[in-house]
DNA sequence: ACAACTCTATCGTATAACGATATATTATGT
DNA sequence: ACATAATATATCGTTATACGATAGAGTTGT
């Protein structure tokens, strides 16, 4: 069952971003999603395994991310290692959900506004 | 139990954020937040009764939301309504949840680029 | 009186989040 | 060589969130 457009899976769990988001800079591991989320998030937001391998499986299966079979050198890798890398996919649904979140800020950042106004700021 | 600091709570379910969005404009009794989160939203989210009134119910315990006593004026009221205003914390914590989206969308927008860079754009 | 709509509310189910735990491999220090 | 720490994947059980279905009462219009 898949889905017709990206809009459909939005708004996106906050894991699912984050897990995009680290895939960005390039194919990564499970441990290196882990650390990525917790550096592109400045330590707001820790990733445990539990979240982060449930996430995981359900991306698969949604085609949002692939499993690649592409591994780095010898000399810096690690055989238990799984990489992971964004499907095309996954790139329209990372786009749509940050055009999303861009577009609510916008909306909160006029009401802000609005509000300063009523409360005579 | 009282929370310190409102990145605590970040992120913020998206349904808390709809309705802190929804009353940014002005006290809402429930129905009228579920019809605000659609406009807000372009149609792109319809919350229902369940997600409303649970979500609201969260939302009064942890201080986000009061229940407000002032009526409109007898002929727009209706006695069932239960109306809603955003607290002190609440817009502290909308606050801090639209700057991380913001940060957030910005570093998507970074990745995006290098993204590009790194395929050939 | 009647129907349509408004409004609050709960229930049950499905999905998501997440710490704890298990297990194995690799790297580091002594 | 040995112990220890860090790396790495994975599952389990619990709690939190989302949400449609449903219920029931008040309101409006005819």
């Amino acid at each position: 069952m898949t889905n017709r457009s990206p809009a459909d899976l939005l708004p996106l769990p906050v894991a699912h971003l984050h897990i995009l988001l680290a895939l960005a800079t390039g194919d990564k591991h499970g441990y290196a999603i882990m650390q990525e989320v917790e550096v592109l998030t400045d330590g707001a937001v820790t990733m445990g395994p539990g979240t982060l391998y449930g996430a995981v499986k359900k991306m698969l299966s949604a085609g949002l991310v692939d499993e690649s079979d592409e591994r780095p050198d010898p000399e810096l890798d690690d055989q238990r290692r799984r990489y992971y890398r964004i499907t095309g996919l996954g790139g329209r649904v990372l786009d749509a959900e940050v055009a999303r979140m861009e577009k609510l800020a916008r909306t909160a950042r006029v009401r802000q506004a609005l509000a300063m106004r009523r409360s005579g700021g």
